[in-house]
RNA sequence: GGAGGUUUAGCUCAGUUGGGAGAGCGUCUGCCUUACAAGCAGAGGGUCAGCGGUUCGAGCCCGUUAACCUCCACCA
């Protein structure tokens, strides 16, 4: 079972073959009812392309959930699936098409969705083998995708009951659409940027009186759906036009002029030209004077036959167009240049039009009031981790307005309404209409975010009462970004809560971006985006793992600094190095029933402590996110005191006569290896599983998470503390001195109250090894003093000791030593300080200042000797 | 206009209830010391953005100013 570790690590050869060895062996396969079950479901991906460093940062946080809790015991379900991503998909299936030279409409309906669904297969298999690259411990018996049966029932059933309850609607009213995908958007769907644009400011004449007026516009083209022009009822200039009308300089019709409060009197030129079609706060004022509403404009945003001449062309060229005209025919005032916040499609990019039309809309107010009641309970609220993010959702459930869910698309749910071919009558239910040759299916679909905010529970098999859903809903943790938290996590708070009566997760984990090295966004144009794919092969996922959790504080913006990801690469490299050592160190056979602890040193016990100490650290941060103190704490404790103290300190015991030391500390590298293979197997899964089989014959993924090691004494953690501060020291003096180091160094060693340290042939065989001093008991001469941890050194130097040096470097100290101790003074002189801090703080003060009076003690005499 | 974030070493960032300023990379010095030169042993480097306050004690709490960034809402 066991096998031999290569001499080198090779991310490659450790990372190839295992993954689908766990899935073949159905590691990640959720279910074992004797455990109390924990639940992520990921966050589809869009079929409409391979996953980039965002992703893989996502789901590795996920992972390292997923697999921390199966290690602590849980029924780990962590269920995969992907989202049809309605708009994005199917732009992607008509360039596609386009490339072919055809367009959907060449196709039909029925064909252009075939060739939908050969794309997602084909993205679909992409994106698994992408999860496999990343090793995420998905169960893939549960896969599911947003168009699959099921998840159409859900969808269906939600709209219906809507409907049913009044929260669905359809109204006429003014949407954002997108003129290249020729569909309704919803409000978050649009990306507003500042563009130059212009006030085009147009002189009106009144019917009337003939008296002329200024009218400013930033749409000109809108003009021919322009119904009157608006004054505020109290505006002294315009007031006496009240009533009257003003001819349209674009098409030369008559408008009626009048008063409505929602004109600002001094914005502008006080009087605005109405177009109710085209603008929603205009078409508000037409609603309160019953007037109607004119489209100009075809659903591709060419204008249409109101625009007369201009009849066919696009809209920017009429806007150009027309004002020419209107400056021929001299009732152009001006053209100032405005720079404004313009909606752009957040899909197609191309600039919205605001757009009557008859849409499918949810009445959201009820549906936010149900989950912003909740979050006031603490046990039935969304915890947001890091907390200020859930301000973030509340106050945008606060404000929220209708949500319009349908799109004039093919590739989604079709939206569940029937509308009665003569009697025009609607019918919405789970399924046609009896007599469905006398009804026509409604010809659009709804928004994708429609069915992603049903994704915790639909996954499960909602509407059905399953096992599963029973037993994983709600479900524990949701991972994902702040960019969605509107598009998403919103929306499957009120479904959920609106449909299973409960939070769709317990937590939500919210991150940031990744970014480049320069901090800018990754995106085609710039063409800075990393694919995480080329990463892998040029470090190692688990290097990439380690770097995308272990660099960013939860809620911040990342940047990919491949310098961090090689630095992971090394720690890696260092660990297995570190293996290799320990391996090379144990019988063959040495397995776990093999451990015995009876012959530990202190040395053995003072690497059991650290690590009972880190462990305790480790999962207090695991278990708030805090991924990056996690690694921050391992790395620490791996590469310093395991690698660089302990694994040197060991070859002493290891090359010990008394075959019971050698046994406790062949037992201490086993169990402190062990342990940390365990500790970072949710961060690199593939090189802990390779080194842990290798070490244990186990599989590590199988493994449980660590406990506390019961036998570490922590009883001489201050003589070993000391004894490596002493060996820093000499390691310092020797590098100062530029001393060679084949010779030893004579040393005597003084404890905190200045009495030479008893001889310890277990501390003085160390000292000798990792700092080729040995410990005298008698010396004399010329002795150069410092300070150590918990006492003080002295070394012999004779005529190498440079005075003047030592006394600046010695004067600096006894300023340190001074400052430090009118600090621990006065904290200890403090009453309050005193009566409020902790024991452990206190004596820990305490123990400080006695170190720094004796210290302070030791480096004064010794400037004394070398002034005299 | 509203909300939020950031400001700590040359660079990128940590810093968990307030209690001796940290890491990685880079820089300088010395080492092939049998796990690792992708390494080892050392060193240097910071008025924690400015100002004020609370406290025995502030990178951390409160107030304020500045710079940069993000989101939401926007007036023809």
């Amino acid at each position: 079972m066991k096998k031999e570790l290569a001499p080198k690590y090779d991310h490659h050869q450790v990372e190839s073959g295992k993954y689908g060895e766990w899935i073949e062996k159905g590691y990640f396969t959720a279910g074992d009812l004797s455990k109390e079950p924990f639940t992520i479901v990921i966050p589809p991906p869009n079929v409409t392309g391979k996953l980039h460093l965002g992703h893989a940062w996502d789901n590795t946080l996920q992972d390292i959930i997923a697999r921390y809790k199966r290690m602590q015991g849980y029924d780990m379900l962590y269920l995969p699936g992907m989202d049809h991503a309605g708009i994005a998909t199917q732009a992607k299936v008509d360039a596609r098409l386009k490339e072919e030279g055809k367009s959907r409409y060449d196709l039909g309906r029925e064909k252009f969705l075939e060739r939908a669904w050969q794309w997602k297969e084909e993205y679909a298999s992409l994106i698994r083998k992408q999860w496999a690259k990343l090793g995420n411990s998905l169960d893939y018996t549960r896969e599911r995708f947003t168009l699959d049966e099921g998840l159409n029932k859900a969808v269906t059933k939600v709209f219906v009951d809507l409907y049913k309850e009044g929260l669905i609607y359809q109204g006429e009213r003014i949407i954002n659409w997108d003129p290249k995908a020729k569909t309704a958007l919803s409000n978050i769907e649009v990306i507003h940027k500042e563009i130059e644009g212009a006030f085009y400011t147009f002189n009106y004449v009144v019917v009337e009186t003939q008296e002329t007026f200024a009218v400013a516009t930033t749409r000109p083209e809108t003009m021919f759906g322009d119904v009157c022009v608006v004054v505020h009822p109290e505006d002294k200039k315009y007031k006496h036009l009240i009533g009257l009308h003003a001819i349209n300089p674009a098409n030369g019709e008559a408008l009626p002029i009048i008063a409505d409060d929602y004109i600002e009197i001094g914005f502008g030129t006080g009087a605005m030209k109405c177009t109710p079609a085209h603008d929603p706060n205009d078409f508000q004022i037409a609603e309160r004077h019953h007037l109607p509403k004119i489209l100009c404009m075809n659903p591709d945003g060419t204008m249409n036959e109101r625009a007369g001449e201009f009849e066919g062309l696009d809209r920017f060229e009429c806007r150009k167009r027309l004002t020419e005209r209107i400056r021929q025919e001299g009732n152009l005032i001006s053209i100032e240049k405005h720079v404004h916040q313009v909606g752009h499609s957040e899909r197609t990019d191309v600039i919205v039009e605001p757009y009557l039309s008859k849409q499918w809309f949810v009445k959201m107010k009820p549906l936010a009031e149900e989950v912003l009641k909740n979050q006031a309970d603490p046990q039935q609220k969304i915890h947001f981790y890091p907390s200020r993010f859930e301000k973030t959702f509340t106050q945008w459930l606060e404000n929220i307005e209708d949500w319009c869910v349908s799109r004039q698309l093919w590739w989604g749910h079709r939206i569940p309404a029937w509308y009665h071919k003569e009697t025009k009558e609607v019918y919405v239910g789970m399924e046609a209409p009896i007599d469905a040759e006398n009804w026509e299916q409604d010809e659009d679909v709804l928004d994708t975010w429609f069915s992603s905010a049903l994704w915790p529970f639909s996954t499960l098999g909602w509407p059905d009462e399953t096992a599963d859903l029973k037993r994983y809903y709600p479900t524990s943790c949701m991972v994902t970004g702040y960019d969605i938290i509107f598009f998403w996590v919103a929306r499957m708070a009120f479904q959920a809560r609106h449909f299973t009566h409960s939070y769709p997760f317990k937590d939500c984990l919210i991150h940031g971006l990744i970014r480049d090295e320069q901090g800018r966004k990754m995106s085609k144009s710039l063409g800075n985006g990393i694919d995480p794919m080329d990463v892998i092969d040029q470090y190692g996922v688990d290097a990439l793992r380690f770097f995308l959790t272990t660099n960013s504080t939860p809620g911040q913006d990342m940047r990919y600094i491949p310098a961090k990801v090689e630095s992971s690469w090394n720690f890696i490299n260092k660990i297995w190095n570190a293996s290799r050592f320990v391996m090379m160190n144990l019988e063959d056979s040495f397995e776990e029933k093999d451990l015995d602890l009876s012959g530990a040193s202190m040395l053995d016990h003072w690497i059991l402590c650290r690590f009972n100490e880190t462990l305790k650290h480790i999962e207090a941060n695991m278990d708030k996110y805090e991924f990056a103190l996690v690694g921050n704490e391992l790395y620490g404790f791996v590469w310093d005191d395991f690698c660089s103290w302990y694994i040197e300190l060991a070859k002493a015991g290891l090359s010990s006569e008394d075959e019971k030391r050698k046994l406790a500390t062949r037992s201490t590298l086993y169990l402190v290896l062990t342990g940390i293979l365990r500790m970072l197997h949710p961060f690199m899964p593939f090189v802990t599983e390779e080194i842990y089989q290798s070490l244990t014959g186990e599989v590590c993924c199988l493994a449980a998470w660590p406990k506390p090691i019961d036998a570490a004494q922590s009883t001489h953690q201050d003589e070993v503390e000391r004894l490596l501060s002493i060996i820093t020291t000499v390691r310092e003096v020797r590098a100062a001195y530029q001393l060679k180091p084949s010779g030893s160094l004579n040393l005597l060693i003084r404890d905190a109250n200045q009495q030479l340290l008893k001889y310890d042939p277990l501390l003085a065989a160390t000292l000798e090894k990792m700092a080729k001093a040995i410990w005298c008991s008698d010396l004399k001469g010329e002795m150069l003093v410092r300070p150590v941890k918990g006492g003080s050194i002295e070394i012999p130097m004779g005529e190498i000791v440079d005075k003047e040096a030592e006394m600046i470097k010695l004067t600096k100290e006894q300023e340190r030593l001074k400052k430090e101790l009118v600090r621990s003074r006065s904290m200890l002189a403090n009453q309050n300080f005193i009566a409020k801090a902790p024991a452990s703080k206190i004596e820990e003060e305490k123990r400080k200042f006695e170190d720094y009076q004796a210290q302070l003690k030791i480096v004064e005499e010794r400037l004394e000797e070398f002034r005299r």
